[in-house]
DNA sequence: GGGAGATGATTAACATGTTAAGTTATTTCC
DNA sequence: GGAAATAACTTAACATGTTAATCATCTCCC
């Protein structure tokens, strides 16, 4: 189908394309920031996922996985700030892992409340057998968009990161709390 | 505690920060477009949540009114396509929605497989009360970041999603079927 | 006009996101 | 030294992401 064919079909034929100012008291939906970004982020995972489904991978294990070949060993709340997973989530996942063999878990020395994982070998094989495919896809994104232009949208979304970092939780009442 | 206190429990003290060449098949990992994408998304959605919560509105439901806020009716696949869902996610949502008679549903006209959805007086009214914190922070999150930057991004946003547009399905199979 | 295939929408099943509550271990501080 | 506050996970509960399967219509073509 490829077209909207819905407009004039219930016999008015109006706000065909939604761009102009149908009635809106906000600014337009295409424009804001949390669908660009997250239009483009899809657009960028579409081209990942399919080669971890193949090695038995959610976009996340994978995360995780990537983060413990960086490091010897370390622990669930490092884990959870450097793959940028929540921890209820972050639980969950390490349970499959290991489960599955890829990763080892241990107590602490010196707190057992604390977790300390590493990537097991079974893991790193995994790891080895995903890369080539992850990495030529990624230059493959890199030679299409522009190495340069890859590196300065790295930079504006860092800065765009750091500029919202103290940007304290806006509740209503805080906000309407002025007049 | 807003520091890092873990690497040097466990009585080594290496890979300090997992920016150096510990042992990696692939390039760093916070280097990762998926990653920097993610983060920044989720710092700006970070400002919009608590007042999304305050008026008992996750983000996907706000989008979805949002969308609808623009047009008078709208296809389901349509819908999904503008608010960028997926539609089992999409038809979750709108039963819920349609249940706490934010949207109304019908049948369209002259097919009965399409669904013709439109927000409702109430769903509008919420809208309304939503809209002013929302546009005071995205106001004050353009503030810091800058417009000219905020414009700068969504554009190379909008090419990076473009650049990916037709790179077909990376399988390993495909990848590798070359040698 | 009727059946094969395509299409729009929903349901199913599993994984993760998100917030709150619960568990166990540690630290503080009287 | 022990009760109360903290910390690090983990579980729970609900909402969404993701893929596959199902269901009801529609279209096309013989």
């Amino acid at each position: 189908m490829a077209r909207k064919k819905s407009s004039d079909e219930t016999g008015a034929g109006q706000a065909d394309d939604a761009a102009s100012s149908r009635r809106g008291p906000m600014r337009e939906f295409s424009r804001s920031l949390p669908m660009s970004l997250l239009r483009a982020r899809e657009a960028v995972m579409r081209q990942f996922r399919p080669s971890l489904r193949n090695h038995g991978l959610t976009e996340q294990q994978w995360r995780i996985l990537r983060a413990l070949t960086a490091v010897d060993e370390i622990e669930v709340t490092e884990l959870a700030r450097v793959a940028f997973l929540l921890g209820p989530s972050l639980s969950r996942i390490l349970r499959d892992l290991e489960g599955r063999a890829l990763i080892e878990r241990k107590a602490a020395e010196n707190d057992a409340r604390r977790a300390v994982v590493s990537i097991s070998a079974k893991g790193l094989k995994l790891i080895e057998a995903v890369a080539p495919t992850s990495e030529a896809i990624y230059a493959e994104i890199t030679r299409r968009y522009g190495a340069r232009k890859l590196a300065e949208l790295h930079e504006m979304l860092g800065v765009l990161e750091a500029s919202l970092a103290g940007m304290g939780s806006a509740d209503d009442a805080e906000v309407e709390a002025d007049d």
